[in-house]
RNA sequence: GGGGAGGUUCCCGAGUGGUCAAAGGGGGCAGACUGUAAAUCUGUUGGCUAUGCCUUCGAAGGUUCAAAUCCUUCUCUCCCCA
C-alpha cells in the first residue's frame, strides 16, 4: 500500500501546522493536487537552510501532485518583513534575473522540472505590471490593517520599526497565491512557519475574491533547529552552499558528516530520500556506531546535490583522512583546496609562518604562528613546531606539499614552474 | 520640526585624559580527552621586516607632551513629543 504524499510528510516530521489537515487529506487522496513554495532569490546559490521546503516538495511530487517553485523576484524587491529583526536589502531586478536562473539549477536536483511535472515562476512577471490604484482597489480593500497588526511577525517589527514597503508585503504574497489559484489552479502554499501568516492572508484572499468555498490550503514546516542551538546550514565561514564553487562537495560532505548525534535521526528524515524502516535502523545506533549513520546522511545528501561521483570522492577521502593513522594519502586531491607557488621560490626555501599565511589555512602571519606554536601545523603529516622552519624543495612529494591545519583541514601547495 | 539616549575590536558589552591593542562573556582557532560527536579542561584570538613599530574605539577636524576618553561639525540608530 503507497503511501500518500502527506503522510511521507507527517512521518519525516514535515508538518508543522497545516490549515485543515483532514481536508486538504481527502483533496490529495482525490485528485492530482498543484501547490507552491516561494524561493528567494536574493543570492545566487541556495544554502541547505532554505532546503526543507524543497524536499518536501519532492516527496509530495513523487506521491503524483505538482510543484510550483514561485521565485520572488518581484517580492524580493520588498523584503518580507517576517521572523527578521532588521529590513532585507534591496536588489535590482537584473541581480535577480541572474539569481533565478541558477536557483533552478540547483532545484533540478531535487525537483523533476519535466514537462508539465513542475513549474518554475517568477512573481516579478505578474507584479511588476501592477498598477498601484488597481491594486488597492482590488486587493488593498480585502486586507484589514487592524488583523496585520496583531500578526506575532509584525508585533515583533513594530517595537524596532516598519517601514511601509514592507508592510506591504503580505499582500504582495497573498496576491501570489490568488494568482497562481487562478492561473494554475494552486491550491495550496507551503512554507516554512515563519510565513504562516503570509500564507493565511493568501487564504483568505483567495476565498474573498474567488468565493468561500474556494479550495486553498495553507502547510507549514518547522523551523529546523540544531542540537547545539546553531542555526542550520551556517557554518563560521558563511552559509553552506549548494554551488560547489561556493562550498566544495567535501566541505559538504563534512557538515553532514559533523552533525550532532541527536540530529542525525531528524535530519536522515528531512534530508535524504532513505526509506523509513532504513532510518530507524539507521537511528537506533548508539555510541560510537551512530557514526555509520553520520557517514550514511553525509553521503546520501552529497549524493543528492552533487551527484554520485562526487558523494564517492568525498566519502572515500573522508574515510582515507580519518582512517588508520590519518594521511591525505588517498583523499581526492581535487577536494584539497590547493594554492600554485612557482618552483623556484620553493627551491629558496620558503619560511613556515609564510606558508600557511597563504593559502588561506590562515588569515595572517600571526595566525600561522601561533597554529606553528600550538603544535596544529604539518607539512606532509609532519607536525612542526618551529616558527623559523623553512620549506624547501625537499618537501616536494608528487609536485605538491601536503599542508595540514589542526585535525580537519588541508590545503596542497601545488609546485608550478 | 523639538527633546533625550547612543554608535568600542568577529558579536555582546566594560572602559570616560596617560598603566589601552582596550576588562568580561560569546564565538573562532589550537591542544588534551574522544566517536571526524557532545560535554569538559588548557592555551590563544588586530597587523608587522617584532623586546620595537603600525593600524583600530561611527566620520572629519581641533585642544593636549599624551585622546576610545575633552571640544566642534557631520553622520547613523533608538526613544519621547509634534
Amino acid at each position: 500500500m503507497a503511501k500518500t504524499g502527506l503522510e511521507v510528510l507527517k512521518e519525516r516530521g514535515f508538518i508543522s501546522q497545516c490549515t485543515d489537515m483532514d481536508a486538504l487529506q481527502k483533496l490529495m487522496d482525490n485528485e492530482r493536487v498543484t501547490f507552491y513554495v516561494g524561493v528567494d532569490p536574493t543570492g545566487k546559490s541556495l544554502h541547505i537552510g532554505h532546503m526543507v521546503p524543497f524536499f518536501a516538495m519532492h516527496h509530495l511530487q513523487k506521491a503524483g501532485h505538482r510543484p510550483i517553485a514561485v521565485v520572488g523576484g518581484g517580492t524580493s524587491m520588498i523584503g518580507d518583513p517576517s521572523g527578521k529583526s532588521d529590513m532585507r536589502k534591496m536588489l535590482t531586478i537584473e541581480q535577480i534575473r541572474e539569481n533565478a536562473a541558477s536557483l533552478k539549477d540547483q532545484l533540478g536536483k531535487i525537483i523533476d522540472f519535466g514537462e508539465g511535472k513542475a513549474l518554475m515562476v517568477n512573481n516579478y512577471d505578474w507584479l511588476g505590471p501592477l498598477n498601484y490604484l488597481e491594486f488597492l482597489r482590488d486587493i488593498g480593500i480585502h486586507f484589514s490593517v487592524n488583523r496585520m497588526l496583531s500578526f506575532e511577525s509584525y508585533k515583533q517589527r513594530l517595537e524596532k520599526g516598519l517601514n511601509f514597503i514592507e508592510f506591504n508585503y503580505q499582500l504582495l504574497q497573498s496576491y501570489d497565491f490568488l494568482k497562481l489559484h487562478q492561473d494554475h489552479g494552486c491550491k495550496m502554499q507551503m512554507g516554512g512557519d515563519d510565513q504562516w501568516g503570509n500564507i493565511v492572508a493568501g487564504m483568505e484572499l483567495i476565498r474573498r475574491v474567488e468565493g468561500a468555498e474556494a479550495e486553498a490550503y495553507g502547510l507549514t514546516f518547522p523551523l529546523v533547529t540544531r542540537a547545539d542551538g546553531k542555526k542550520m546550514g551556517k557554518t563560521e565561514k558563511g552559509a553552506v552552499f549548494l554551488d560547489p564553487e561556493m562550498f566544495s562537495p567535501y566541505e559538504f560532505f563534512q557538515y553532514w558528516r559533523n552533525v550532532a548525534d541527536a540530529d542525525v535521526g531528524k535530519f536522515l528524515k528531512f534530508f535524504t530520500f532513505l526509506e523509513m524502516d532504513e532510518i530507524a535502523e539507521l537511528e537506533s545506533l548508539e555510541g560510537s556506531e551512530i557514526n555509520k549513520a553520520k557517514e550514511r546522511l553525509a553521503y546520501e545528501q552529497t549524493k543528492i546535490i552533487h551527484g554520485k561521483e562526487e558523494a564517492d570522492k568525498a566519502l572515500e577521502a573522508a574515510k582515507a583522512a580519518f582512517t588508520s593513522g590519518g594521511g591525505a594519502g588517498a583523499m581526492d586531491r581535487d577536494a584539497i583546496p590547493s594554492v600554485d607557488v612557482p618552483v623556484t621560490e620553493i627551491e629558496a626555501g620558503i619560511g613556515i609562518m609564510d606558508l600557511f599565511a597563504r593559502t588561506g589555512l590562515c588569515g595572517s602571519r600571526g595566525e600561522a604562528r601561533r597554529l606553528v606554536q600550538q603544535g596544529g601545523a604539518r607539512v606532509n603529516e609532519v607536525q612542526i613546531k618551529d616558527i623559523n622552519a623553512v620549506i624547501g624543495a625537499d618537501s616536494v612529494e608528487d609536485g605538491e606539499i601536503l599542508l595540514k591545519a589542526g585535525k580537519k583541514r588541508y590545503f596542497r601547495v601545488v609546485v608550478g614552474s
